[in-house]
RNA sequence: GCCCCGGUAGCUCAGUGGAUAGAGCGAAUGCCUCCUAAGCAUUAGGCCGCAGGUUCGAUUCCUGCUCGGGGCACCA
């Protein structure tokens, strides 16, 4: 509509302005009117055409109107405020939305073609170990819903999430279970501050005490071992900071006595911590209906000699040099605050440089465009994979990079410190995925959120996810009312009665369902996932929710009856199509 | 100090340079002999953080200030 609207203005410019050339014609802007006083369309373009054609705006209004030409879509055209043109629509115009869904079905506002282009997401990316929190789950929803976006956008999309299974965190992971082992087995030691003391440690130490006995994973020198440095009462930020060092200093000790104590078993224990929290990942993430193409483990990018690659890649380009026994990357040179280390004075790897060669190692397996999803503590790390990539490649619009800000939960149930640690498993169980997904998605990403547990638990008129899901159900009840009743439903006879949907309250509906195409692409260009479920809720949810109090759909009048049925039928198919983009099921009953 | 995000109704938040700034919750009042009341209708509630600038027009764009959150490693 709004395109041929345009069509109408384009042409009415030309005549207007036929005669004197502007330097900059403007292209007509047409958008839906927020109030339906102001007609469904409205344009600025007299507003912006005064000032070249000198002229007043109302002037130039009277100019355009009178030289649109006539369309049996438009029924009215008038000027108003300070020279806006406001087009109502022919009522036609608006009905003319239901056959085009029932048509469509799944696929009314979706463009499946993926002619937009090749494009791999990688999101949550969680390490493995622990289990996911709060924050993860939001990231999770947001990719997930993102990635839906793209794809009913026209693109080609991958779903990747990358395991961080390499580096020194993992090895904490291990000393952590091999340490709980230990303790199980009946040998005194001081379980160390910086380890991960918490339950899922001990699951992992139990599984390997059942399967190799309490005599195993012994290594002689623990008690040798200086005991570790605890923070003074009423240290300060310094002193505090000197001993957190010493405490990670401590668990270093650890973990060198373990791999050398403990040869192949470290292995076996690292692989055995690595695999129980991944599949509580995993786990946890399919009962969130999130989905992955691909799931890409760090200690295999290495294996595979991904990182040499990127590194030889780096170095033949003279991107690279060493300096204090480190080797650093010039990521200065492409905008970066300063340059950085791939390399460790140590001889290991920086989490930086395995990054950076598994972004490189997604662009070489042919996806030209990355989108992250990074939590906002990520911001800093920006620039410099960004550096990387148009180091290598010489492009800077190859990675986007979307930030999602901190979620907190209401009634002071966040933090670790605070022990009140709410894992998304918990919240998924306690609230439901519909509700968590949608909770999430109610809140721009850039935005903190504030996630108000009891409400998303509340089976209640409260909880806005219902509000939509239950707008769906009613629909589904619409029909197995008919169906109970022995009626039956003509789809062609409602269609050849459009006309007789000719109220306030189904003009608004039909507004709405005309607009889902429109949400469809402006939530995939802005990466807004948020907008889909305002205009669920808000607009096509709350059309029909009105809708249903001030009007009956079962009627005595055949095809009043079958006219609505047919709007019904076409509201349901919407309600479904959102709700799946948003991975939020639709009951058909509640 | 530098970088990122935010400041809109009592609370949580929408708002694609446009006209009288919206929703939910909370508060007040109505609506079920009728397709699901997990719903609808009505009322109350606002220097859109502050100050400049650009513009015919700024909550929206730019600059400065201020307040809040986060980040500035040879950690991941």
């Amino acid at each position: 509509m709004k395109a041929h609207l345009g069509v109408l203005l384009e042409s009415a410019l030309a005549s207007v302005t036929a005669g004197r050339p502007l330097d900059v014609p403007p292209a007509p802007q047409v958008d839906a009117t927020k109030d339906p006083r102001f007609g469904d369309f409205q344009t600025n373009l007299a507003l912006m055409l005064a000032k070249p054609l000198g002229l007043p705006p109302r002037k130039v209004a009277e100019a355009l109107v009178a030289a649109l030409p006539p369309s049996d879509r438009v029924a009215k055209v008038d000027i108003a405020g300070p020279g806006f043109i406001n087009f109502h629509l022919a009522p036609a115009a608006f009905q003319a939305v239901v056959p085009d869904i029932l048509a469509a079905e799944a696929r009314y506002g979706r463009d499946d073609s993926g002619g937009r282009g090749r494009i791999m997401v990688e999101f949550v990316s969680a390490n493995p170990t622990g289990p996911m929190h709060v924050g993860h789950g939001r990231n999770a929803a947001y990719g997930d819903t993102v990635a839906n976006l793209l794809e009913a956008a026209g693109w080609r999309v991958w779903r990747e999430y990358y395991i961080n299974d390499a580096g020194r965190q993992t090895d904490v992971l291990t000393v952590s279970v091999w340490l709980r082992y230990l303790q199980r087995c009946g040998v005194a030691l001081a379980f160390p501050k910086r380890a991960y003391p918490a339950d899922y440690i001990r699951v992992t130490a139990d599984r390997l005490y059942d399967e190799v006995g309490a005599n195993a994973f012994r290594v002689a020198g623990i008690d040798e071992l200086p005991t570790e440095e605890v923070a003074a009462e009423g240290a300060d930020d310094a002193e505090k900071n000197r001993v957190k060092l010493s405490q990670e200093a401590h668990i270093d000790r650890w973990i060198t006595l373990g791999r050398e104590g403990l040869g192949a078993d470290y292995e076996r224990i690292r692989h055995a911590a690595l695999t129980d929290q991944l599949a509580a990942i995993r786990a946890t993430l399919a009962a969130f209906s999130v989905r992955f193409d691909q799931w890409t483990s760090e200690a295999d990018l290495v294996a595979r000699g991904a990182v040499d690659k990127a590194l030889k890649r780096l170095g033949e380009q003279g991107l690279t040099y060493t300096r204090d026994g480190a080797v650093w990357m010039k990521s200065e040179a492409f905008g970066d605050e300063k340059d950085r280390v791939l390399i460790k004075a140590d001889g290991a790897a920086t989490y930086y440089c395995n990054d950076l060669a598994y972004h490189v190692d997604k662009l070489d397996r042919d996806w030209p465009r990355l989108l992250d999803v990074w939590g906002a503590d990520h911001h800093g790390y920006i620039a410099r994979v960004r550096a990387a990539i148009e180091a290598l490649t010489g492009r800077n619009d190859a990675l986007d990079v979307q930030l999602i800000q901190f979620v907190t939960l209401s009634s002071g149930r966040m933090g670790k410190r605070s022990g009140n640690f709410v894992t998304l498993k918990e919240l998924i169980d306690e609230a439901g995925a519909d509700a968590t997904r949608f909770f999430y998605l109610m809140r721009g990403h850039e935005q903190h959120l504030e996630f108000d547990v009891d409400l998303a638990k509340s089976r209640s008129t409260d909880n806005p996810v219902y509000y939509v899901q239950y707008a769906h159900a009613r629909l589904c009840s619409v029909f197995a009312q008919l169906a109970e009743s022995g009626a039956v439903y003509d789809r062609a006879t409602g269609l050849a009665h459009l006309a007789r949907l000719d109220n306030e309250h189904e003009k608004r509906l039909l507004t709405a369902l005309a607009r889902f195409p429109d949400v469809i692409a402006s939530a995939a260009q802005d990466l807004a996932p948020h907008r889909m479920a305002f205009y669920l809720k808000d607009e096509l949810a709350d059309a029909f929710h009105s809708y249903y109090n001030a009007h009956k759909f079962l009627v005595d009048d055949a095809a009043l009856q079958a006219a609505r049925l047919a709007l019904c039928e076409a509201t349901r198919l919407v309600l479904g199509n959102g709700l799946a983009l948003l991975g939020v099921s639709a009951p058909e009953r509640m």
